[in-house]
DNA sequence: CCTTATTGTAAAATGACTTTACGAAATAAA
DNA sequence: TTTATTTCGTAAAGTCATTTTACAATAAGG
């Protein structure tokens, strides 16, 4: 049975993946894990929260940065990260201020913002809990290990990528 | 230091994460390996493959499956992954082709289709094969292990989910 | 057979961008 | 300091992927 085959065919619902296919395996579990963080904020209240809103509400969070510099790092043109940020600062999660000095005006989450944050990692922190238990905590341990590390490696082979 | 302070502060190039942010670790690693598929379709020579392709050229990949059939697959609308459909058709990527019986029309990929499936495996496999080496084979069978459990979990808790 | 749901498309609307453009500000060069 | 050049923030228009609305053609169920 050729590579080929063996992709192209249905899933069986006892069928496992042979080892180059942990692009599909990263993809699904990395839905699945926003997909989480998106209800998560929805069911917390916050309704008027989009898909799209996640390129800002994303690690590293916006704390005193400049539109073009946030724009850098999430890898997107300095006009699509104004688009979000004057949609997020209508719906009240982001402001626009100008710190010390009469300096140019830096991005900030409101305190609305923090709490769509605070609500992320709480889903995020019981994910967590959850997957150590299932998978074993010194096995989940070196899976984050692994996954830490090929992270870090990728940042550095991709110059000024964080988002 | 509070959990969102840690969060919302800029990347110091030697600082880690703590645990609940596997988030934006998947998340990371999940754009590595999709922009090296990217890549090297590209540089094998089908520029004209888009990123929103990858929602056909994906797991499972098609092979005699119904328009709307996939769109339930890959969580689309049947007109969205028309639109596609129809784009990688033109693009010589895709077919529509009556099987026996005078049935209805399947999506099935071309010689040329074929061709990127098998640049996606190659760079997968020399991506896996790059990993491995770097994070020690012990350690990476275990990463993949649990990714590959994770996924599981998660198809099994999100019904009909499978792109 | 008749009724109901599912299918494949088409057309228009929406959302999330990119491209083009430009004046205002900051930086560097002279 | 003055000038030149780059970077910045935004606006306006265009593009592309996707959804919504719509409908006629099948297929499936009773």
């Amino acid at each position: 049975m050729s590579i080929f085959d063996e992709l192209t065919k249905q899933p069986n619902t006892s069928e496992e993946l042979q080892p180059p296919f942990f692009g599909a395996l990263l993809r699904i579990v990395w839905q699945d894990v926003r997909s989480r963080m998106y209800k998560a904020i929805h069911d917390a209240g916050f309704a008027d929260f989009q898909d799209a809103h996640f390129a800002v509400f994303s690690y590293p969070l916006p704390d005193g940065i400049r539109p073009s510099e946030l724009a850098r790092q999430k890898k997107m043109s300095r006009q699509a990260i104004n688009y979000l940020i004057t949609q997020l600062e209508e719906l009240g999660y982001v402001e626009r201020r100008a710190s010390e000095g009469s300096d140019r005006r830096l991005i900030y989450l409101s305190a609305r913002g923090q709490e769509i944050a605070e609500t992320i990692f709480t889903c995020l922190r019981r994910l967590h809990a959850e997957w150590a238990e299932e998978i074993g905590h010194e096995r989940f341990d070196v899976f984050l290990d692994v996954l830490k590390q090929l992270s870090l490696k990728v940042q550095e082979s991709t110059p000024e990528a964080s988002p």
